[in-house]
RNA sequence: GUCCCCGUAGCUCAGUCGGAUAGAGCAACGGAUUCCUAAUCCGUAGGUCGGAGGUUCGAAUCCUCUCGGGGACGCCA
């Protein structure tokens, strides 16, 4: 429909530009959108604000010269001029209510869309380390990676969701030099948890895992002090990777591959892409200005291996190799994303911690400098959450081993209440999540708002049922006369775009509050109208309309990888 | 010092590519159920869109400056 309003307002200018009271060198940019007021029609376009000064003479002249050209259609009952010169639409009753067949035909493929044109797309999100469990914010950037993922999937994107697992720096030998003294601990020695050792209750399960598989195997290396053995470390990592895999699946989570940081130091990837770089004569030895604003007391000056960064638009060059030789985590991080890009995907999204958000000029330069395109990655940068409980703050601390998991969350409350509340805000908006509140079944909770709404016409369905009466979806649609029905329509006919729209910026939030938005008109509705009238025509059409609603609910949910219950 | 995010009603937040009289939920107050689920609805009240300039037919939205909050800034991840 807003297609063809556009095609109208357009051949109109081209008589116009024809006709040469618009410039034929003018670009013909309008816009149709949609007013927010009803009393503005269902489409309005700018045409003659835009063109004015092309045509040089006021909007309101310019906007009847352009209503006289536009072509008849059936479609559209009348046109306006209103304002400093828009032009709005008033659509047919019966061209508005086809949205409601083409629902009820369509079913849950009405709002897919084919803009994505088959292109292979990688979304990469969580990435949490191996080294516990998922804490509350690890679940947000999950929500909205797994929902940006399923966005792209709806609009005809060919979409991969990959975990990147960070199995090969110091913090992995941590993990397993935790585990060892917990091991030690279940043998009946007296062990202290070491500085900088992880603390978490976890540890003793990861502990306890290896006792059942190995017994008292590796109780005299642990009691030797010496580094973890590599066997000890993998099955901490496996273990703690299970864990997190758990954690993800009660979230509906489910990646299409994983992807190890190991094997690219294995594979001899990250030293490949570092002789790519160096043949570019991107690579040198130097020394880097110690950072401000950041206490440098014990900053020593050390030549490394820099990239030249800073050239493709970083602020300074980057280091590729610690003082001891090493490969930072930085240059596994560019092998990686050439890695990606080798793979053939034509679009990279990454969903980061705003804490790394740091580093989002670095890759892009990376990335720039090995495939020459500039364009090929977005981040995505989820901000921090904020946990209360009852409106006091949780004080969480990873080092303490006092943290709130993911998965106490979602056992409370559950993964529907949980994607929701998360998707129901904007990522680049910190979040407060109020224990007390989420876990509390209340009538607060938006998800139960969408999902009673679900239920309701579920409901009448039901009772038509027990009723004994019947409706012919899809006839009788121009008995919808009444103003709350002509809301609903308008709703519905916006879904697809809200779906394109959400996919295209990368901006899942736009969905539930959609849902929101439709669910409210919908109860409104409810509340004023009965579906199951005698008159079985207008029985028809209402049933019609309500199932419409129903069916784009479940579809928007669907999106959201939230459940559409029958009856709550 | 530099970079990123945020600032909109008492609170939590939407606000599409710059569009018409800036919206919702919660909280407050007043109402609605002989009738398909009251997990609902209706009404009232609530605003210097942090501030100042600029761009233009038109700015919460774009640009510059500024104030406030958060995050990041060598070898960690």
């Amino acid at each position: 429909m807003r297609d063809l309003v556009g095609k109208l307002v357009t051949s109109a200018l081209e008589a116009l530009q024809e006709e040469g009271v618009i410039p034929s060198e003018a670009a013909l940019t309008i816009q149709i959108e949609r007013p927010r007021d009803k009393k503005h029609g269902d489409f309005s376009a700018n045409a003659a604000m835009v063109m004015a000064r092309h045509a040089r003479m006021n909007p309101r002249k310019l906007a009847q010269m352009i209503l006289d050209k536009i072509p008849e259609d059936s479609a559209v009952e009348r046109w306006e001029i209103a304002g400093p010169g828009f032009l709005n639409a008033t659509l047919a009753g019966d061209a508005r209510a086809a949205v409601i067949g083409k629902i009820l035909k369509e079913r849950e493929r009405f709002g897919l869309s084919t803009i994505g044109g088959g292109k292979r797309v990688q979304v990469e999100f969580v990435s949490a380390n191996p080294t516990g469990p998922m804490h509350v914010g690890h679940g947000r950037g999950a929500v909205i990676g797994d929902a940006i993922a399923r966005l792209l999937a709806a609009t005809g994107h060919a979409v991969e969701k990959e975990y990147y697992i960070n199995d090969a720096g110091v913090q992995v030998g941590v993990l397993g030099r935790s585990v060892l003294f917990r091991y030690r601990a279940l043998f009946g020695d007296t062990v202290t948890i070491p500085e900088g050792g992880y603390p978490g209750e976890y540890v003793i399960d990861v502990a306890k895992a290896l006792q059942e598989r190995d017994g008292d195997r590796w109780l005299e290396t642990a009691r030797s002090d010496q580094a973890p053995p590599e066997e000890v470390v993998d099955f901490a990592i496996a273990t703690v990777m299970a864990m997190i895999r758990s954690d993800l699946d009660a979230l509906e989570i489910r990646f299409d591959s994983w992807f190890s940081e190991r094997t690219l130091h294995s594979d001899g990837k990250i030293a490949a892409v570092l002789e790519r770089l160096a043949a570019k004569d991107l690579l040198y030895e130097g020394v880097l200005e110690p950072p401000k604003g950041k206490k440098t007391d014990d900053w020593e000056q050390r030549p490394q291996t820099l990239f030249r960064s800073s050239q493709f638009g970083d602020e300074t060059d980057r280091p590729l190799k610690k003082s001891d030789g090493a490969f930072t985590y930085f240059a596994a991080d560019i092998a990686y994303h050439h890695d990606k890009a080798e793979r053939g995907f034509e679009r990279l999204i990454d969903v980061w911690g705003a804490d790394h958000g740091g580093y989002i000029k670095r890759v892009k330069a990376a990335l720039e400098a090995l495939t020459g395109r500039k364009d090929i990655l977005d981040v995505s940068l989820v901000q921090m959450v904020n946990l209360s409980r009852g409106g006091t703050p949780v004080r969480m601390s990873k080092r303490a081993g006092t943290f709130v998991t993911l998965r106490e969350v979602v056992d409370e409350v559950g993964s529907d209440a949980v994607r929701f509340l998360f998707l129901t805000r904007s990522g680049n908006a910190m979040l407060d999540f109020d224990l007390d509140l989420a876990v509390s079944r209340s009538n607060d909770n938006p998800v139960y708002y969408v999902q009673y709404a679900h239920a309701r016409v579920c409901s009448v369905q039901r009772q038509m049922e027990e009723k004994g009466l019947s409706a012919t979806v899809g006839e009788d649609l121009d008995r919808l006369v009444e103003p709350a029905e002509n809301s609903l329509i308008q709703l519905l006919s916006k879904y697809p775009e809200v779906i394109d729209n959400a996919a295209l910026s990368g901006e899942p939030h736009r969905l539930p509050y959609y849902l929101l938005d439709l669910a409210s008109a919908f109860h409104t509705y409810y509340n004023g109208h009965r579906v199951l009238e005698e008159d079985g025509a207008l029985r028809n059409a209402r049933y019609s309309l309500v199932e419409a609603v129903r069916q784009v609910i479940n579809n928007g949910l669907t999106v959201l990888g939230v459940s559409a219950p029958e009856r709550m």
